[in-house]
DNA sequence: ATATTAGGTGAACAAATGTTCATAAACCGG
DNA sequence: CCGGTTTATGAACATTTGTTCACCTAATAT
């Protein structure tokens, strides 16, 4: 057994991890892999154990990222709002870090095979079942609107998965404060001003 | 050339699409299509040049069938307000209507090849410099708030692109007007309740 | 009745793909 | 200098994949 990170192996990872988020998982071959890297592609079992173990490791890793982090967010005395905030926080965070793999954890995870697919699909939904619970708290504190349990955990979800995108081909700088800041207020208040709100109610 | 829709090719055509939505289009293959239909890979040629031609064909269908959609917004008298609301109604009317389209739409685009990927690319950018549009004149209009527009754009895009997966893996009935309404609600003022909202502001 | 078309078969193909294996430099701590 | 680990090669492999071709049958329109 290789010990876990020799320099070339993490080169490796890095590089792989780049080319399957660009041109997706199936349609990136072994030898595609090689070449990026300059050897043969026998080398590359000197690394990891197969192609599918490959992708079984970004995944996995990424999403006991998200689990931690929403965990420590569902321990805290936070109210339901600064809850949402500190998901967002979370999500920004993590897809800074680690844009790539956020990305495979969007697109790719259906290329997993069994079993390793179906704990992936139980362990998601297990943290969409972490974001239900904070939102049914600001639901049935009254700070939530009493929207659809199902509608909105989807809505907010998809908020905060476009991120990766803004990481990795949108090459110009991002100011992550910023991004928070902008994704917060739209999560939680929309996109319409208040004060056009109410003249249009009263319109 | 065979005419356009013979009863067996239309029903091939369905399948396919289901499938392709399901397996992704990589991991489908013209066996897989024809044991699903019940003959031989051979015959899938009779029907179909090519099984690029056939993702092509899903893809651009339902891109022009948006397009055509947020064209007519654009061109309406509605406020920016009314127009947001309409294209909430307009992606929930053909999401209904070809979920599995819009599935591919989603997650299968990027199997196009050269230089269909390229031109759909660009065709998807106009589709999203049209949402910028709408945004763009809420903003300046005042009725909506001073949001970073590629920000907004992109939550506001984000935000409905889940619905397909309430059609196709969300097996329950949907009320389609209740989706409208809640999904509304959500882009327009968020989750937070305004009177939460004052009550956090005076604490 | 005949010619055309829609629907279908089975074999064959070249190319591509993930993986294995035996082997060999190169590097490095002792 | 030695022995192990790291990094690399190249040939070979069994499968899988998209596609083609010659040929067949049944219906349908003229």
């Amino acid at each position: 057994m290789s010990k876990n990170h020799s320099p070339r192996k993490k080169q490796f990872l890095d590089e792989s991890l780049k080319m399957i988020h660009e041109k997706g998982y199936k349609a990136t071959t072994m030898r595609d892999l090689a070449e990026r890297m300059g050897f043969e592609v026998s080398n590359i079992y000197n690394f990891i154990e197969s192609k599918e173990a490959l992708l079984e490791s970004y995944l996995f890793q990424i999403s006991e990222d998200f689990h931690s982090g929403i965990d420590h967010i569902l321990e805290s005395s936070y109210s339901p709002t600064e809850k949402l905030k500190a998901l967002v926080s979370l999500n920004i965070r993590l897809t800074s870090t680690k844009p790539y793999q956020v990305g495979l954890l969007v697109n790719e995870w259906r290329n997993l095979k069994e079993p390793k697919l179906t704990r992936f699909v139980e362990r998601r939904g297990e943290y969409e079942d972490k974001v239900r619970i904070i939102i049914r708290e600001g639901i049935d504190s009254g700070e939530f609107r009493p929207f659809d349990m199902d509608i909105i955990t989807h809505a907010v979800l998809s908020s905060v998965r476009w991120i990766y995108y803004w990481y990795t081909d949108h090459s110009e700088e991002v100011n992550p404060v910023e991004l928070e800041k902008q994704l917060t207020e739209f999560i939680l208040s929309g996109v319409v001003r208040p004060e056009a709100k109410n003249s249009i109610k009263r319109t």
